[in-house]
DNA sequence: TCGTCGATCTACT
DNA sequence: GTAGATCGACGAG
């Protein structure tokens, strides 16, 4: 059922930020499982992407997670508030990433109610990377972790989408990352509701 | 060591 | 529509 470490391995991170659409992304933190299904992903391309917090060889205590094997966890904290997660892809030494923003919700739909503090199920529960991460239960005390692990993986349910019901368009909120913030490095699916940004 | 600012979200006006 | 929250990474000095 979870995916294989094979499909963490392969190096065109843009096709497998296409191809996470649609799939199951779970956590089981403090004894109760959440998650859904993937709508919305962004493929951060290494060391020639300006918008990649790898770009130019940058190693640092932060960005090292990234440049491990594919198939674990890069967890970070950004705004000073909001945790992001991505999965980390590709071969040792090439910091490849792809983040998580957006997920149907279908499984622990209660707990997630209880982490984002509200009442009733609406869109916004699980829209937008730090609105998954926190739904999830994702922090940084799980950055590098395994996506074989039993805290944290991924599914294929045979759940895809047609070419034609996926979007491809510039990604979120990096303007300063020049000419790389034109590329179409970012997939969702067309009308679901929990897409963050649906229109741009 | 210090100052700037970010792969954002929420609560208000 | 817009401001405020809140902190770590990074580059300048």
């Amino acid at each position: 059922m979870k995916l294989p470490e094979s499909f963490y391995i392969g190096t065109n991170v843009v096709y497998q930020a296409k191809s996470l659409i649609g799939k199951y992304l779970f956590t089981s933190i403090d004894n109760a499982i959440t998650g859904g299904y993937i709508v919305e992903t962004e493929a951060y391309n290494g060391v020639i992407d300006k918008a990649s917090h790898a770009y130019g060889n940058r190693l640092t205590p932060r960005t090292q997670t990234m440049f491990m094997q594919g198939g674990i966890a890069y967890v970070y904290l950004c705004y000073g508030i909001h945790e992001m997660f991505n999965v980390v892809t590709s071969v040792k030494g090439q910091p490849h990433a792809i983040l998580i923003r957006a997920i149907q919700p279908t499984d622990g739909i209660e707990i997630m109610l209880f982490r984002r503090n509200m009442q009733t199920l609406k869109s916004n529960i699980t829209q937008g990377p730090g609105s998954v991460a926190k739904a999830l239960g994702i922090s940084r005390a799980i950055n590098a972790i395994s996506l074989q692990s039993d805290t944290l993986w991924i599914e294929d349910r045979g759940l895809s989408f047609e070419d034609q019901d996926i979007a491809a368009v510039p990604r979120v909120g990096v303007d300063y990352a020049g000419e790389d913030a034109l590329l179409p490095y970012r997939f969702y699916v067309k009308g679901n509701p929990y897409v963050s940004k649906p229109n741009k």
